[in-house]
Parts: C-alpha cells; structure tokens; sequence
DNA sequence: TTTTGTACAGACAGGTCTGTATCATTGTCA
DNA sequence: TGACAATGATACAGACCTGTCTGTACAAAA
C-alpha cells in the first residue's frame, strides 16, 4: 500500500548483482575499500542489502569480485593497445607506456586498484589481494614476453626496470598528480629500452 | 603559575607519548591505519586510553604525527646516504639508488608509507594525507636539486624519470615482494641518467 | 604536608560495521 | 490466472570504532 518509490529505474535491464558490482567499482576506487561501508554500495546501487548477501556472502567476496571484474577490464585495454601493431613488440611497448602515460596523468587518476588493495589487505591471503597479486604477476609475464620479442640480451632485467616504471607512473599519478612524473614514463621506457638495444648492438 | 617545564625524560623510561607513538608507527605500517583501532595502539604501547587523547586530540593527530615521525626518519636517512659522497651528486645518486634496492627489497617491506597513507585516505585535506603529499614534493625537490649537479639538458625530465623508478620500487616492493622488480632499480638509474649524460655531449 | 602533573584502569556513550531474519512486492512465464 | 523466482524494505544482532568520563596511584614540586 505505502509505496515512496516510484520505481525510477524503468528499463534497468541490468541485474540486481550488476548495479551492485558497479557501484562497488566506483566507490571502491574512489574512495577506499575499507572506507566504504555495505550500506554505502547498496544505497548507490539502488538495491536492497540482502539483494547484495544473495549475490555476494560477504563485503570480501564483493571485494574479489570487484578485483576480477577489474583485472578483466584491464587486460581487455591491454590487448586493444597491443593489437594496434601486431607483430612489432617495440612499438607494442612504445603504445602502451603511452597509454599509460594519459592514463596516470587524468586528474581523478586514484593510483592502480590492484596497487591500492595491496596497500589495504596486508594479509596474502586475502581473496582481493590474492587477485591483485595476480594481476601483477601476469604483468610481469606478458611484459616479458615483449620483450623477448625485441631480442636484447639481458630480458629479464630490461622487463623488470620496464616493470619499475610502469609501477611508478601508477603510484605517481596518485601522490603528485597530473602535474606529477606520470607524464615521463613513456620517454624513460624508450630510454631504457635503447639503452638495452644499444648494449645488444657493441 | 608558569611551569618552566624541564620534562626531563627518565632515560629507562619512554614517556607515554613515545610508547604510543612508537606502537602506532609498527601497526600502521605494517597493518595499515584504517585496520588498527586505538584500543590496538593502547594495548601494544601498555598505555591508558586517555594517556593517548591527552597527547593526541584524535586519531587524525596520531596518524599526522606518525607521517611527521616518518618524514624525519626519512631524511635523516636520506642525508645520511648524500654524506657519503659530498660534492659528487652523481654519486650521491647511485648511492641513494642503491640503498633503495637493498630497502625494498626486504621481505618485511610493506611499500612506502607515505603513499600507503595517500591510498587509505583520498582526501587532500586529511593531516595524514597532507604529510604524504609534502614529502613527495619535498623528494621531487632534492632529486631536482641532485640531477641540476649533473649539468645535463633536460633536468626537469630526468629528475621525474627517476623519481618513476623510486616510486616503482617501493610499489612494486609490496605487490611483487622481494624477488620482484625492485633489485632492479639501480641499473634502471644507472642507463636513465647515462642516456641523458650521453645526450649532452653529443 | 599539600598540591600538581602524569599515568593507569575500566566503564560507557553513540555511532558504524557486517551479516541475518522476515515479510512484501514485482515481473515472467506457463 | 497462478506459481515462482528475483528483488525490495526493514528491523535487528553482535562486534567494533572513536572518544568521554570517573576514579585511583604515585612522584615531584611547593
């Protein structure tokens, strides 16, 4: 009988489980995991909490989740960068420390989320920082495999000073801002890639 | 009634204020702010309650406090590192670049807390955040004021390329651990600062 | 001795957090 | 129409959080 809401959200084709994993997403980039609280999530998704304890048994499963669903979202930008040059692992890497270069340089940047929930979940096991922690080793891994494309002889340490950047521009953009070192990443990766060529080539 | 207050400082005994200082700086670090309540940093510096609001008017004073303590530390290290090689800032350079390797490198490194803090609280205008945010302009400043000693063309970009590689290593120190990235930042300072060296002479 | 400053101990208030329980409502499809 | 699954609304439990309050102990200063 008593109805206060007027139903505003007609053709919501989305799930009660999506709007609540994205309004997870926004929050907890923006402002924290651990500053924001369940009903906070619920409240912006428009949903009911046991809509959220249905989908989702606690606020850690939420939490992974929201960790997957970025991961994904990651490397779904990571393979549109790299399929611009197919087969040029040079300018592979030239393209995406671009992109990361505008990427860390946006004023609402709020560093890298897996970054950031290994800040906050100290402990390994932790569903959400497990995820983050793979999503750093797989970075790892397909870095390397750039740069083995390239043919330098130490491909190892060239991927982990390529790593070191690329860790650095995210952790940047955070504390100094746009105006911040972000926006040299891609110069010092062509540096130090050269500097290897170089090496390779006396 | 004007106390001259000598507060001599039992030397067997830390004042109550230190004990908690000292208690927060190791559960801050390595658990985080926001998962250490002030009954934890009361119980593990053996203090009353009120012991910690009489030195501290809330939490946000402690963790300002913590930052402020950090921020020392960290200087103190820092010129402890420049002393080594006075007048050659090249050297000064890769000593700093090393004894960062060697820092977070270390299986217990939990990341820099600085930017830590600057995760936990995203807003600018948290005391705690504010000392982050000083200390990593303040570490802009001094390497700009190292790289200007090298005479090279382009200071304000090497000063930021290398400022990437010290943000790198402290990230990628929490997230990849000890076999990570992180050794690698030496060489990554050695081949940015050669390539701009090399840049100038031709 | 009396006063004063500092500290410890513990109860408590008021709020927020995660997670559960119960019931009402809606949309879909047979 | 009727059954059923998904969702909404809401109250609540229990833990934990920050911060306050009261009372006690002790040592140094006056």
């Amino acid at each position: 009988m008593n109805k206060p809401k007027p139903v505003l959200d007609p053709p919501d084709k989305l799930s009660a489980r999506d709007r609540i994993l994205a309004a997870a997403n926004e929050l907890f980039y923006k402002e924290g995991i651990r500053a924001i609280g369940i009903d906070t999530v619920i409240e912006k998704a428009g949903v009911a909490k046991m809509s959220l304890y249905r989908a989702f048994p606690s606020k850690d499963d939420l939490i992974a989740a929201f960790m997957e669903m970025r991961d994904k979202i990651y490397w779904e930008w990571w393979d549109g960068v790299v399929a611009r040059h197919p087969g040029d692992p040079r300018r592979q890497l030239g393209a995406l420390f671009l992109a990361l270069a505008k990427r860390t340089s946006s004023p609402s940047y709020r560093g890298c989320p897996f970054v950031n929930t290994a800040v906050e979940f100290p402990d390994h096991s932790h569903p959400g920082r497990a995820v983050a922690e793979g999503n750093k080793r797989e970075l790892r891994r397909r870095v390397r495999g750039l740069v083995d494309g390239l043919g330098v002889a130490a491909p190892a340490l060239l991927t982990d000073q390529l790593l070191l950047l690329m860790e650095g521009a995210y952790s940047a953009g955070n504390t100094l801002g746009a105006d911040g070192p972000s926006a040299a990443v891609a110069s010092a990766a062509e540096a130090i890639i050269d500097s290897h060529l170089r090496e390779d080539r006396t």
